[in-house]
DNA sequence: CTGAAAGCGCTTACAG
DNA sequence: CTGAAAGCGCTTACAG
């Protein structure tokens, strides 16, 4: 037994399919509710779903946004933009999917073949030619919204996160101050980049020593390597900004091991407010970015491309929140 | 200027749309060298890209698999399961795509509406409601993969990881042990529940006193009072097994306010093996699951089901895998 | 208020 | 070797 299309359930309830395809599809304004009645019972019985593909090639349009994967360690803190982003597109009618980067970055382009998406979403910015089929294909892009692209397009404020730290640093006290950059992958190179230059711009700004910029790798022999540098310079930095939590954490344990007091000798703050850093010992500050805030952000954005009629609600840039744990203020109580 | 079609490719190579179809589907066996290299040359020069929409609804198949987002706090290593299963999929023609489960759960059932998949999977479980519309759109389903379903159902072994926990504990000398709970959502309470049943099972098998079964909540003050508790007991438990690597640190931070050594006074293995582990001081022993191995599984099965012609290459469930770090065995040196 | 008809872009027997 | 034609399941002017 074959699939139930518009065809059955118009023949169930003695009515044409055009009829069916206006009930099914709410605009049925002009039709006499007992009509309507008859096509939902039918529809009903029949269990009837609506074939995407036909609707799909009969509207010409597609209710589908893809949203490339964004990745990178922070992995907890993507998941409330996804949802987000999810929870908005669908208020408004779209379904989102998220699509994994290929290991084998040749193949990318080839994933739209089957998709057909309205739009594709993307937290770094699209190459050239991964853009051009798209382009062809009809398919709107948003992208560039964290990673790459110009701070304009970024719906999360990179370079107020570096900031942040700094400025909260310099708040209690501390005039040497290190940033400790990631090993980059491409996924997080612009960020890392757009967060270090917050950073140093706040330095500058707040006139304290030029940052001592450092790479941590996570593991614990570079997190020891890294804090010995800092602790032998002269005169010898006394807080930390890291890229993220993993890296604060990896220094932070390095400290313990090397018998580094935190924050007594050395402050610490990273970025994404880890779960984790509630846990270990002491407690890590970082910035919280508001990643839901963000999500609807590019939602807003999303829609006002592929739906250029409907109202699009500006949303604010929410600023990168400093969660005070006691990684810099030391222990309470 | 509109979308390029089959048919103007045809129009530009002088052929008809059917040559152009063969030719654009590799199915071009009986098409001369010659005309062959029109076509090609024509689809280039127009940058043609064929519609999924109108190919999916004319061939009638789709080709491409949705997967339920898995959730839970591991999502690091929930990203090599996603990586392996897109490239899986790709290789045998097909694109996945990751859904996020929508905070209102009742809009679930709509989703499949815009996207219209060959094949549906899913880490948990669905529920009849959620099966049902699938059915009736011919879709094809793979659930129960890691959590819910049955045991067979499973990709992951998590019995064998609990066992596993328990095993290396018992090896090691400990008779009392206590098992980790974590505090349950939807997703992972059904593999809690394997993994805590293998782990009592091979506490059984190894002539143990009886786990002790506590949960623990990700954050240090429950973890303070578990660990009071065991050392408390008497006898006392002198090892634990967490469900997974962020109860594992929750309860050895715990341990270190307290003053309790790890492992002397108390060994801790976790499950997951997260970058985290290897930060932490003492360094956490731990379960690695080769996701990679599962997501290959899953791509097999699924392959099964959407093309039964094609060849299913059987691959085997590799069995959870011990990391030995300090938590459980000492520093070493 | 309702339906016949054209068309969305493709695939695929089938006939030449 | 090649193409005319039917059809996939729907939407949407348009005419009644």
């Amino acid at each position: 037994m074959s699939r139930t299309t518009l065809k059955d359930v118009a023949q169930a309830a003695g009515v044409s399919p055009t009829t069916v395809s206006f009930v099914v599809n709410r605009r049925a304004d002009h039709i006499p509710e007992s009509t309507r009645r008859r096509v939902e019972q039918a529809v009903a019985d029949l269990g009837y779903v609506p074939s995407a593909r036909g609707r799909a090639l009969a509207s010409g349009r597609s209710r589908v946004v893809v949203c490339v994967s964004p990745s990178g360690p922070a992995a907890a803190v993507v998941e409330e933009f996804k949802r987000e982003l999810s929870d908005s597109l669908m208020a408004a009618g779209f379904t989102c999917v998220f699509l994994e980067r290929p290991s084998d970055g040749d193949q990318f382009v080839q994933l739209w073949r089957h998709i057909d998406p309205a739009c594709v979403v993307s937290w770094d910015a699209l190459t050239a030619a991964e853009l051009l089929p798209l382009e062809r294909a009809g398919v709107a892009t948003v992208t560039g919204l964290v990673m790459g692209g110009t701070d304009e397009d970024r719906a999360v404020d990179q370079q107020g996160v570096g900031r942040a730290q700094v400025e909260h640093l310099a708040d209690l006290g501390h005039r040497h101050i290190a940033y400790a950059m990631p090993v980059m992958t491409r996924e997080d190179e612009s960020t890392a980049r757009a967060r270090l230059a917050g950073a140093t711009a706040a330095a500058r700004e707040s006139g304290l020593a030029d940052l001592t910029v450092s790479t941590v790798d996570l593991d614990a022999v570079d997190g020891q390597r890294a804090v010995e540098a800092w602790t032998r310079a002269t005169p010898s930095v006394t807080a930390v900004a890291a890229y993220g939590d993993l890296q604060a954490v990896t220094i932070l344990e390095a400290s313990r091991r090397l018998g580094v007091r935190v924050p007594e000798d050395l402050a610490i703050i990273g970025v994404d407010d880890l779960p984790l850093g509630q846990l270990v010992f002491p407690t890590l500050s970082t910035v919280a970015l508001d990643l839901r805030a963000a999500a609807a952000d590019v939602a807003a954005r999303i829609l006002a491309v592929v739906e250029p009629a409907g109202t699009t609600v500006p949303v604010e840039r929410r600023p990168p929140r400093v969660v005070v744990r006691e990684s810099t203020l030391g222990a309470g109580a």
